[in-house]
DNA sequence: CATGAATGAGGATTCATTCAT
DNA sequence: AATGAATGAATCCTCATTCAT
């Protein structure tokens, strides 16, 4: 074929790996299958990435990369005084900066469904660069959990542990969305699971009395 | 090998070939594997199950029976009024309740990798299988949180997304633990994403002051 | 299954065996489709025979023994003067004797499918039997040509050569009628084909006239 | 192996495998004996066939080919007037036409052995090739029969029936031959056939007295 | 650099046959 | 005698990878 500066060409085979395996997943996606979505010879890829599922780490790598970048790129803010700031606007905030990190990550919904669905259970080496890509993802938001603590926005718990939930509320939300074949909302997704995270599903009402000793809620199965 | 009954050979080969799955994935694992691993010949296999996809599925089926079976079971309780119950006592009601759940999902922890794991984006025919659970276990919370809603337990709020989150939260939870191979405390999990769930991350003293217009926290990258 | 006489069970098999071995072939008729048709279970029929081929076998050799008894039975017999007998009297009466012999080959469809279909080309040891068939057929009506020569009704021909033709002839066509689905019609197919063998296809005028020395029909290609 | 131009390598892998499917069969063939035999890998195979059978159908095809190419290049020739021909030149010639014809469509013994026998009964789809190849030869024959009553020097017949005979006895003896693994000797063969089918089998002595009521031959079972 | 012809390891699957019950 | 569960040899086919051109 044509003649392409190496960089080029290494980059047009990453994308097009990209989409074949985004579509089809990495067993079903055959060499040959992404060669001819780059329009090059089977031998050429083999000039750029050693083997097939060098193709598929680089892609995992460079969304890693994307989310270490981010990771980099945080640094502590000043916060108000949190009673000068309503709950509205704090909800709103924190989605808007999800909503960023999400971009980042997913940069396309190419990286999502490779990232959420097709690099799920391949293999230990790719596993370890999603368990990276997660533990990035949730530092990040530990981190930000953590500032806005000290700030006096956010009660106490275990931000480890919340930040991993968190994020994972939104990965699998978009799983979801995913296997649906609707287009994912990441701007809807991340002010819902905002603001469940943030002010929880409990009502105001709940224990608001006068202290009961057991009359609680029994579980459904109890009769 | 000595004669089996026909029921009790079909229940082996699928315990043996949800270890197996479980621990070396679909692709991985060779239909020679899970003969060996069951102590029986490769023809065996095929006597009981139209092929290795057949296997998997039906390992799939049998989670998504149980799942199934729960929702069935589940009945509208009985809610005392909001107001007399402490909020500690209602999460730690919902977190044995959403620890049943679990229980029942991921009967063992084979499954749990299976379904979370080695079976997310191999197929068509499995993701419907892995759709209809989540699907199942969304609807289940879906109808708990109606339920607590109805109930003044819960605040207003879209119950099928709350439920999605939720349900996604700890699934991914569960997910990030078995990627650092420790093993999963479903307890300790179930109780720290109801908290999280309920009560949310916003501290108490946000909002509480007057309100301001507009000094709110600005995103990182704020510049 | 319920008990049966050996004798009677082993007529069962081999005639159920030849329905599907006509329907199907030797290949795609599998052990079980043999037994399943017989309504035994697979372990019976190795009790009646030493494996597969020896089933396929035993069929092709009742077809040969119906052959061979054929020969035996076979008579010179008296012919009168050939003068006195009209060439369309012969041919009706040789028609009725092959006929008769292939009535006796092809006791049913389904033998004869066998013989000249899915047998052929199958297994040295068949091709045997099926040449034993074959050579039987053709010494039968090799001798018949003898005798009918030495009584002077037929003329001076390799009586082994023209009995291999005509027993060709008329199987070439049953094959044919079966590929076509068509009903066998045996009958016409005697009739046809005995006075093509008996009288030829030359016209009467042919060499009639004064013999030419060479302006003799040239191939169609000619020069 | 050494590079070899697409074409070239299908037509040796064609040519290998005709060799291999004549000698055992198709289904004692194994891929593994094709390639062998091409001295090529076994995947090389599959660069230029979809499977198996897609080899052993292009061998049938080329016949097939060859044969429709006889009957375009058929053309109707000058008949001279049937009285002034010998019969035995007419003989001549037409076993000539034969023999050619012949020639054609059994290129080579291997072609032979697989038309005439490997390839019957293996499948409905090399069936179809088979009769098509059938069709065409005895279309052949067909043509030349209507001609050359049309010029006098065949009697009144049906021309398709007598057609199928004519066709059906020499493939037989070519068969009967093969069976018996003498070399067939296509040239005796086209000549003996020939004969028989023109002259017929009768004696000039039959029917030429006074005709007779019914002492007619009686079949040999008479009793 | 680019190619695609060649390769063979690897795996799923079938099915005739055995044999414990 | 009858059964059918168990078996594993045998085979086709795919596809990532190499390498001559």
């Amino acid at each position: 074929m044509s003649y392409m500066r190496s960089e080029a060409r290494q980059r047009q085979i990453l994308d097009c790996a990209k989409r074949v395996f985004a579509e089809r997943g990495f067993h079903a996606s055959s060499v040959g299958d992404i060669c001819a979505a780059a329009g090059i010879g089977r031998g050429t890829l083999y000039q750029y990435f050693r083997n097939k599922k060098a193709v598929f780490t680089a892609i995992l790598e460079e969304t890693l990369e994307r989310v270490r970048a981010l990771m980099e790129r945080q640094r502590t803010r000043q916060f108000p005084s949190p009673e000068r700031v309503s709950r509205a606007e704090v909800i709103d905030t924190s989605a808007r900066m999800l909503r960023e990190v999400l971009a980042v990550v997913f940069d396309d919904e190419h990286s999502l469904r490779i990232v959420l669905r097709e690099a799920v259970g391949l293999d230990v080496d790719v596993e370890r660069i999603l368990g990276q890509i997660d533990d990035t993802l949730i530092a990040i938001v530990e981190a930000e959990l953590a500032d806005a603590r000290a700030a006096g926005f956010v009660r106490e718990l275990d931000p480890r542990i919340a930040a991993t939930l968190i994020v994972g509320a939104v990965e699998k939300a978009a799983l979801t969305a995913l296997r649906s074949d609707e287009p994912v909302d990441l701007d809807r997704l991340a002010v819902e699971a905002t603001r469940l995270q943030m002010i929880g599903t409990l009502s105001e009402r709940v224990g608001r009395g006068r202290p009961a000793r057991s009359p609680q809620a029994r579980t459904r199965r109890s009769t």
